[in-house]
DNA sequence: AGGAATTGTCTCAGAACTGAACAATTTAAT
DNA sequence: ATTAAATTGTTCAGTTCTGAGACAATTCCT
């Protein structure tokens, strides 16, 4: 007889972390799958949704902000607008303050495109989490925006 | 004036599903930024990691029973078992009960190599997972767990 | 003003997968 | 036993991005 491997005894907080990280990342794998597929409907992978989205939402940004919004990397940042572009949904805009930045914006196609789908997409987002009550989405929410805030605040705290 | 854009009014059902979504997978973008640099040292994805860690817990296990575990595509886990076995990190080996499959098992070295640099990993974890309590850290944890098991009990129940 | 450091974006090579089609079995049905 | 259906893993073409470096414009120092 013979247990199936210690695996080193971890003490219980990392435990409890390594657990957390788990089920965190398995329940966005499955989460992420779900609203993949909604908007491979309208040929759209998530992060080209998620650059419309915050377009939508926030209005213009400097494709930086855009960039930090979505976290994707600089020159995904440019392979998505230039997608986007293609298809006439976003357009770059000159910055007049700083030749070197541009804005992002939609386009009127690109505006209406979104408004169209996103309720549908918000509501296929809505009945994956009606697993949790109300109450427990709130709850998960905080402590979730709590772990994001942490790691953005603190990305090198090595002194 | 000008609203910066009233987006559609959502109902606050819909609305607190779309937050928990938006701070879930932050979250878990920041986080992973993190495990990935980690196990970079290593030069190791973090797919590549997951095999590992599987198969050091779990011991041996049919290729079909990592892919499920690790959320890899079926094309994925092949690849990243052939990569691993080109570094002497796993191997396959037959299954006598059913001859189109085949077990994948750590090598010595493989072994070695995890027992290794698992804990290091576990701590970066704990690290990021400490802005919660321990407390909060089982709290989430559990209403995660909920969540991602019910996206895997109805995949698609629709009618 | 002049030079160095910083910032914002883009380019490009290529990494890390995905998913559909396929071959080899195994299981179920007739 | 035969045929059909389902399962297991692989191959391969193609997609989506990453990250290092290049470049230009701006800001910061003296």
């Amino acid at each position: 007889m013979q247990t199936v491997t210690p695996a080193s005894a971890i003490d219980p907080a990392t435990g409890r972390a390594l657990k957390l990280w788990v089920v965190l990342s398995r329940a966005t794998a499955s989460i992420e799958r779900r609203a993949r597929e909604d908007v491979a409907r309208h040929d759209l992978t998530l992060a080209e949704f998620g650059v419309l989205e915050a377009l939508y939402h926030k209005g213009p940004m400097l494709a930086g902000e855009v960039q930090r919004r979505t976290l994707v990397s600089s020159g995904g940042i440019t392979y998505l607008v230039d997608r986007l572009t293609a298809r006439d949904l976003v357009e770059r805009r000159p910055c007049p303050e700083d030749r070197r930045a541009n804005y992002v914006a939609l386009t009127p196609k690109g505006t209406a495109f979104i408004r169209s789908i996103f309720p549908e997409h918000a509501m296929v987002i809505a009945e994956v989490m009606s697993a949790l009550s109300p109450g427990e989405q709130e709850t998960a929410a905080h402590l979730l925006r709590q772990l994001g805030l942490s790691l953005r605040q603190a990305p090198d705290a090595s002194d």
